[in-house]
DNA sequence: CTGTTAGCGCGTTCAC
DNA sequence: GTGAACGCGCTAACAG
């Protein structure tokens, strides 16, 4: 196996022609006659001729590759989002560079950065913790760039993005409960600043609100973030008690996380789950639906939003006009949600226990 | 912000010298006198030079580019390894260029071509469903190559690997039951005919055998793959029945989904884990922690195996000698796995109930 | 120390 | 139809 690999140059002098009549015989011109045109193509496979993606690129001014930021590749989420990303990015033509930020600002900007140097087609962020104060740097972009789920006030004219409607999110999830006739229902969030946290909360009160019940401040527990870091898990677990105790007989969890650590609490407590408290998450993790009981919650659709991201990056490569996107989550009903009935038994037996 | 990129002649013209003189003052070169250096360096960084990787690459020969190919990303578990791979590489200045063959050799095929098209400095293959049958042809591959959790018999000289060391992971398993006094143990395995699989019934073979054991033929259960393909959790709940028939105490499930299956039917038939009946899985899934109870498992180690492989591909770029990896995975005890005690009576109680 | 020149491999005028 | 020549942006060998 030779060292070197073969050019059009190499099989130009094997063939007496020129470098150019190569060029040309292996993209189909026109102006080549169909025998050489055939006759070189031969010579091509014999000779293990592999083009140089490298050579064309300086060439066309194009890389055919687009680079993706994402906060961890290990979780599972962003697992999904790059799979639909890189599904229509092959199917187009187009590879895809990946980049970890690991939440990190810096990192995040070292990416792009990078990205540029590489001369990339495209850019895809998916961030999750960068804060809308951020993102004002990313102005300096000067190629095609989509953001994934990401808040933006800008998102008018500088900024084409793809995201989640977490406020839809939090109504559906608190009307599901409402139509099985809970009306003292909580939500269990999680504090960090972001856009899902505070709209998924937006999206409960609205759909309180619409259903004509006042809300009750001892039904929203948040935990105070200034402390040590605390897992979802751990999260849904110790704020639990709290909300029970506070008599409400479903739970609008943050997320599945939060939701299982719930559950665990329920378990721990004897509180029986959908009979005594109905809980929902959101997300639907694979977790979710093999629990006991199954989890009901909202789900996101991470493959279709990195799809629909690369395909609007696709489009604007062609210069169409795109429209930002919101896509609506979806509900699936499992096994922690029920009709209330009895339920409100479970206050008073907290309150004795305590 | 203008269209076209600022080259070096664009600065070199600006500063009214040559563009060698900047290529080589930006690289720090010691031909060139400090002033101009810094000069040229502070017009660069006003001018908003980008340098162009893509030229650079024709150049050098060498794009700091790895092609990583793995089934899917989706998969919680090559989301790890493609962690870990990232990691190192970012650290060494290379980036991950990812693409997904879904199991298709066809598509493994295609990603190799495009790999080498784009002129990679190296690949990484970790596709569990590529049978040691195909990868004869990886033969041809002509950039430095390592196989993660591949099986081949020539692991030898041509290809390099990292891998798991599934039948150790058998045997540590096994043993942990015997440890726990259990004398009656069973295998659920998923009878695809991967390495895994069957390495894993090597393993319980083997501890069993130093225990001087006889196996025992009904204690092993594995799926006709002739029919529908089955989930491996669905797997796990419809054999469970079976070899609790077939009176075992303790079961080590080729996956933890699989294990997760079996505990639900073990719920379902009034069984209760682990006092009844101990289960340990394979893989230590996110979801083995939060289940109920949380399963004893044997530990993949998947970012470490990326990081690994990645570091090997480092090593092979300057021609090191390596020397394949075995990476041995290990026990995490927790609570789906006890002491046998009165466990014997299941048997009956299924017995009874049949 | 710096400028000139020659490629890296390919696509694309512009002549013939 | 085909070849010669140029340029994409950069590094390196060779002059001075």
């Amino acid at each position: 196996m030779s060292k070197r690999k073969i050019s059009i140059e190499d099989i130009a002098r094997k063939a007496g022609v020129s470098h150019s009549t190569v060029s040309r015989a292996l993209r189909d011109s026109p102006l080549i006659s169909a025998k050489v045109r055939e006759e070189i193509k031969k010579l091509a496979q014999e000779m293990n001729y592999v083009p140089n993606a490298i050579a064309q690129s300086l060439q066309n001014q194009r890389t055919y590759t687009v680079g993706v930021i994402v906060t961890s590749i290990a979780d599972p989420f962003f697992g999904e989002l790059v799979e639909g990303i890189e599904q229509v990015a092959r199917k187009a033509g187009l590879n895809v560079l990946l980049n970890a930020s690991h939440g990190d600002f810096d990192q995040e900007i070292a990416a792009i950065e990078n990205f540029h140097y590489r001369r990339v087609d495209g850019i895809l962020v998916a961030d999750s913790r960068i804060g809308k104060n951020h993102n004002k740097r990313l102005t300096q972009l000067t190629v095609p760039t989509v953001l994934i789920n990401i808040d933006t006030e800008a998102h008018n004219e500088t900024f084409h993005s793809v995201a989640i409607d977490d406020r839809l999110g939090g109504c559906v999830a608190v009307e599901h409960l409402l139509d099985l006739g809970h009306t003292r229902i909580g939500y269990i969030g999680v504090g960090d600043s972001s856009k899902a946290d505070q709209q998924r909360l937006e999206g409960y009160h609205l759909a309180l609100s619409q259903a004509k019940l006042s809300a009750n401040q001892d039904w929203v527990a948040i935990p105070q973030r200034d402390s040590q870091t605390i897992s979802d898990f751990d999260i849904g677990k110790q704020l639990l008690p709290q909300l029970v105790a506070a008599g409400v007989t479903g739970i609008f969890c943050y997320n599945d996380m939060v939701a299982v650590g719930a559950l665990l609490a329920c378990k721990e407590l004897g509180i029986s789950v959908p009979q005594d408290l109905s809980l929902v998450g959101f997300d639907n993790i694979a977790l979710a639906s093999y629990i006991t009981p199954a989890l009901t919650t909202v789900s996101q659709r991470m493959v279709e939003m990195g799809e629909l991201a690369m395909t609007m990056l696709l489009d604007l490569f062609e210069e169409k006009a795109v429209d930002n996107i919101l896509l609506s989550p979806f509900l699936v009903k499992r096994g922690s949600t029920t009709q209330v009935s009895k339920a409100k038994k479970i206050s008073n037996y907290i309150e004795v226990k305590i």
